[in-house]
DNA sequence: GCTTGTGGTGAGAGCGTTTCCAGGTGTGCG
DNA sequence: CGCACACCTGGAAACGCTCTCACCACAAGC
């Protein structure tokens, strides 16, 4: 009877290479010298046993950690059942496996930033991916996590950051609404506190000062439920509205499911924009005019940027594409 | 100057209760003997430091992995990008969190269950959880991988497995068309060789049969577009239909904008019905009749299979609810 | 008295890797 | 020739944890 076959060492490949343990780590990690010889011999039996590190012996000794955290920062853990999130881990997840590293995903709770340190003093955790903060988030990341957090969503002058263009986006968005003719265009927004949020909402606004209209904002929280309401108050405070920008695709369908229940026609009589371009928007009554959002990019670059620990460098931007659909 | 605030070890905590390494682990651990006096001295100075354990340390003198790797099977790595991947892999990231834990994802060719074997053999994996899988895949899985393994979606003898009640959900469905009036009911389906697809396609089979009514299947694939396509198929063969049940909710709605743009009314001339009551679904034109499916608590149970290794039981199904709205 | 348990404890090995350090060779140069 | 210096190699010490094993004290049984 064979043993279960167990996953070949360093050890082993030491052994059939002919040389020492130290040697093969260093030709497997490409540092430090090593004739042409014995690399080839050591990559070669590498090769033929299958070998793999084993990724909790190489954290433990390099102290290095072995699972990358997201951490999503909102007022209650509800935060963890967005879509948004989900995306977000499983990009990361994608990046992280040839590395040999797991996703975890975490509540921050706003009010309590000082629990990052729990995270920044658990040796499991190599890097952190930190979603919806505020810059007193920012503010609270302990000195010891620097070169091992990246920020999604809100840029900072500490720590590497990333997003799409939301101004840039929105700014086209409203453009386009003018170009078509709309003059009363409303915005259902965000959480104050989110800066993507704030990004969008100052866009608009900017767009509707050149433009010499005055903003209509409501507020509301990316959920299509509180989006329904925010489209009900938009029409009761401005009846003569004749575009309304969601700051979501979810925001802008619940709009205009709601335009649709008091017999608002879409375009006809309000044009209705979102932001994400999920899969849905082509298929929703009317397709659904939106802006690109390459989340999958973005939680990749960050993933990237939280493990290799590199310079702090102005926030990154990833452009966001106007898709026109039937909607506006 | 202080030192940058070493995380706590094991050791840290045996010196601060007066005892050993050992009886420190133990006294954690829960095993083995241990006074009372000593275990609350060590609880109390492991809470008083702050320890946390080193999963790496822990994984290596265990044997036992540092990551749970969500497996998904398909014919190529598109399959990664499907939304329900991320909400599997978000959901066990939030059950591994406590545990330190993460997650990957990986690709797993249906053609090539082979490769599963390196998975098995790669000491970071602590378990698996197999997505999407065919009989031929979990009948590859080695045996050293028995009991560090859970499937959604199919199920095995060998397997725990786990997953929504497609066919009570799709034949309570059918059965609601039925007493709506609906008698020419067509279905949309997924690919043959998934086996949820194939539990669905069975119950609205049998419902159809027991009425004494034809069945009518067009092949989709879980895309918006294919659907599209299939709803065309439908109405071009049957072009008395009054009924489609779409496998998904993405389905669902992919054939209600395709009946939309054929001027076809929903649900005065054809009822459409999807599954998985996604939170999009309320806010279609019309809402989508849907039934739920619960994916985050499968994928934690699942997860917690993988890691648990408990003994294999019947298929565990989670029940599927019935949503009524206006689509049907 | 001596054995046999049984509850409680600590010394120490070992998990697989990286890395420091102490050697070796050889080559070039004074 | 002697010495520096580059190139190459292996021994061995960590990293933090678990777990086997040996040990000690004490009680019960013959």
């Amino acid at each position: 009877m064979t043993t279960p076959r167990r996953a070949p060492t360093l050890e082993d490949v030491a052994r059939a290479a002919g040389v020492s343990r130290a040697t093969a780590s260093r030709v497997l990690a490409g540092t430090g010298y090593a004739s042409p010889v014995t690399r080839d011999r050591v990559s070669a039996a590498a090769g033929r046993l299958g070998y793999t590190p084993d990724p909790a012996a190489r954290a433990l000794v390099r102290g290095t950690g072995v699972r990358l955290v997201t951490v999503v920062c909102g007022t209650s853990p509800a935060v963890l059942d967005d879509p948004y999130v989900d995306r977000v881990v499983g990009a990361a997840a994608r990046f992280c496996a040839p590395h040999g590293l797991g996703v975890t995903l975490h509540w921050l709770p706003t009010r309590d930033p000082a629990r990052l340190r729990r995270l920044a003093e658990d040796r499991g955790v190599s890097g952190l991916i930190l979603l919806n903060t505020t810059a007193a988030v920012l503010a609270a990341v302990p000195r010891t996590l620097r070169g091992r957090v990246a920020s999604i969503g809100v840029g900072s002058p500490v720590v590497p950051s990333f997003d799409v263009d939301n101004g840039g986006g929105t700014a086209a968005m409203v453009r386009h609404l003018y170009a078509t003719g709309r003059r009363r265009v409303a915005m259902v927004t965000g959480p104050r506190w989110l800066a993507c949020a704030g990004r969008s909402v100052h866009a608009y606004r900017q767009v509707m000062r050149e433009a010499g209209l005055p903003a209509r904002l409501v507020r509301g929280d990316f959920t299509v439920h509180r989006a329904r309401m925010a489209a009900r108050e938009v029409l009761a405070r401005w009846p003569d509205t004749d575009a309304i920008v969601g700051i979501s695709d979810a925001t802008a369908l619940g709009v205009m499911d709601r335009l649709r229940g008091d017999g608002v026609q879409v375009p006809g009589d309000v044009a209705v924009t979102g932001f994400d371009d999920i899969p849905l928007a082509a298929v929703a009554t009317p397709a659904l005019t939106t802006a690109t959002h390459p989340v999958a990019e973005i939680a990749a670059a960050a993933a990237n940027a939280a493990l290799s620990g590199g310079a702090v460098r102005p926030p990154t931007v990833f452009p966001s594409r106007l898709v026109r659909r039937l909607s506006a």
